[in-house]
DNA sequence: CCGCCCGGCGCG
DNA sequence: AAAGCGCGCCGGGCGG
């Protein structure tokens, strides 16, 4: 824990004493932190107006307690670079913040977006566009070995006082022109800020990982572990039947140009090694390469070699990274935490006294295609039940499995195929939710820009794109040129079309976690032998610690759990209400308890 | 020898 | 070699 000496940080004119006995709460303000000339760390209060209030000074030790002070009386927004590398070391100190702005993030939308009014000084301000750094792993003092070379030279955005303050400036600037869009992208900026506090807060907590249970699966799987740089004896035994029913001796299977050699030679007409091509075909060495390549990837991916690698301390730390994806979904960096194979998920296993409560959202991205196009026909299609049951109810297909087939096919834009025949029953029955992902795809087939639901907007296409373009319409264009032309434009349509439902499910996804991470954050710490003796205080109650796209995974204390999931519940709600006001789209969750994540 | 590309496959 | 979106990671193979 924390120990400072306690400055004077002239806290009865930032953080008036505590006269808080209940319900009322003032409309917190902002607090900019940034790093001072000096080497010391400013922060500033702004008022709803605009109006700064005296900078104070604090060392890097003070700033821990400076925040933990704040968040017990009105805690203020605090507004800061990039939460990757203020939010761990304040975590570290067991301080935990309700809600933050986080410049970096929120610059790259409103730099962006179609629904911001006024963004040429913030395009200007190309200072703040920079994509995820890595984290600074606090330097515990010099080392023998400096491994901080290797940072001094990375571009990051600026962390200095007097930057935030004006790129602070610039963003409130640009929101105040946004009229009557302002308000989504209000939200829109809180939701991915609060993805930012999220993302930190469960790679401090970690995923509790059983590095036994993950060893026994892959033990089972592949038999025991081999010594370094051999293979398992499950996978050399298949190898040799691949070989005998291929008839060739000394075979690299590794290598898909000499396999599919060796595949063509035994007369399997493949083009490729992939597996979908392969089950076509009758022979007895498929079998066989099917399982070996399955056991080859989880060898490789998630291996051994991953477990030492990825688990410490039975936790599985992956960097998460926050508007990682050009849609607004996450992406991950380490050890693949957002691809982790559904085998392994029973090495995902809670702590004792502990459990999980893990929730999953039922066709999530349909539901959400549904609010936002005001479709009532497709809204009715899911309430109280599954959204591709109600689909077939309605008649437009035959089968669970047409229907989903058919609202994938919508959403990604198939042409052919079973998919492709299907869509335009859609369009039919469903004319609202198909018009507005049509409109998308054909804004995208122009080359032009599409808005999420909170106005996260679509990335113009790149320059060879318009040249494809141009050279189809000039004179001397070739039916190649124009064949080219338009695949390319498809292509960016398909894009487009997706864009708005991939990324609106993502809103909604980040509204859900930020509104269940406070309902969490309100549940009491858990006492009893159980009880974690340090760490960050989020992390001895009820907390996320797993999100993928739909999913989130709560880990709990026992007594917990039913608090959990009725927050998780609740949140969902209420994601759907701040989106998207009244609204006759349920969006279903499957919410289960256990002490593993398998399902 | 290193860096990069790409096939292949895991996830939603 | 996918039809039909978005990712990350691995190993092989190739160019420099």
């Amino acid at each position: 824990m924390l120990r400072v000496r306690r400055r004077d940080y002239g806290g009865e004119v930032i953080a008036p004493p505590a006269s808080d006995s209940g319900g009322h709460r003032p409309r917190p303000g902002w607090c900019v932190v940034g790093v001072l000339p000096s080497g010391g760390i400013g922060a500033v209060d702004v008022s709803a107006d605009g109006q700064t209030g005296d900078p104070v000074e604090l060392s890097h030790e003070e700033l821990s307690t400076y925040v933990s002070d704040r968040e017990t009386t009105h805690p203020p927004r605090w507004v800061w670079s990039d939460t990757a590398h203020w939010l761990p070391s304040l975590l570290t100190d067991g301080v935990t913040v309700a809600r933050c702005h986080d410049l970096r993030l929120c610059h790259a939308i409103l730099a962006r977006s179609e629904y911001t009014g006024t963004r040429q000084a913030l395009v200007a301000a190309d200072e703040w566009r920079r994509d995820f750094e890595e984290p600074e792993v606090a330097a515990p003092a010099a080392t023998l070995f400096d491994l901080e070379v290797e940072s001094a030279d990375r571009v990051t955005v600026p962390d200095g006082l007097g930057a935030a303050l004006d790129e602070f400036a610039r963003q409130r600037a640009a929101l105040a022109s946004s009229g009557g869009e302002a308000r989504r992208l209000r939200i829109l900026l809180a939701a991915e800020s609060a993805g930012a506090l999220i993302a930190a807060e469960m790679r401090s907590a970690g995923l509790p990982w059983s590095a036994s249970e993950h060893d026994r699966l892959l033990s089972e799987a592949l038999g025991p572990r081999p010594a370094t740089g051999t293979k398992p004896s499950a996978m050399v035994e298949l190898a040799t039947r691949v070989e005998e029913a291929l008839g060739v001796r000394g075979l690299s299977i590794d290598s898909a140009p000499k396999l599919l050699q060796a595949l063509r030679r035994a007369g399997i007409d493949v083009h490729s090694t992939s597996q979908w091509e392969l089950m076509e075909h009758e022979h007895p060495a498929i079998a066989p390469l099917l399982q070996y390549k399955k056991l080859a990837r989880l060898l490789s991916a998630n291996g051994w070699a991953w477990i030492d690698e990825w688990v410490r301390d039975g936790r599985y730390r992956p960097v998460y990274v926050p508007g990682g994806v050009v849609t607004g979904r996450w992406a991950s960096s380490g050890g693949g935490a957002l691809q982790i194979p559904r085998r392994l998920r029973p090495a995902i296993r809670a702590d004792e006294g502990w459990t999980f409560v893990s929730a999953d959202v039922a066709q999530l991205e349909p539901r959400v295609l549904a609010a936002m196009s005001g479709d009532r026909a497709m809204a009715v299609a899911g309430q109280g039940k599954d959204l591709y049951a109600g689909i077939v109810e309605s008649g437009a297909v035959q089968s669970r499995e047409e229907a989903k087939l058919a609202v994938l096919g919508a959403m990604y834009g198939s042409t052919t195929g079973d998919a492709g025949r299907l869509v335009p029953r859609l369009r039919r029955i469903y004319p609202n939710a198909m018009r507005m992902v049509d409109e998308a795809a054909s804004a995208g087939e122009r080359g032009g820009v599409v808005s999420t639901w909170l106005g996260r907007s679509s990335p113009e296409p790149g320059p060879e794109w318009a040249d494809l373009q141009a050279r189809a319409q000039g004179n001397s264009a070739t039916s190649a040129d124009e064949t080219r032309a338009r695949r390319a434009a498809r292509d960016f349509g398909r894009f487009t079309r997706n864009f708005i439902v991939q990324g609106t499910a993502a809103e909604w996804a980040l509204a859900w976690m930020a509104d269940l991470r406070l309902r969490l954050a309100r549940l009491p710490e858990t006492g009893g032998v159980h009880a974690p003796a340090s760490g960050p205080a989020f992390a001895r109650r009820a907390h996320l610690a797993f999100f993928l796209h739909d999913e989130v995974i709560v880990h709990a204390p026992l007594d917990q759990a039913k608090a959990a999931a009725a927050a998780i519940q609740d949140a969902a709600a209420a994601a759907g209400e701040l989106l998207f006001g009244k609204t006759p789209v349920e969006f279903a969750l499957e919410v289960s308890v256990a002490d593993t994540a398998s399902k």
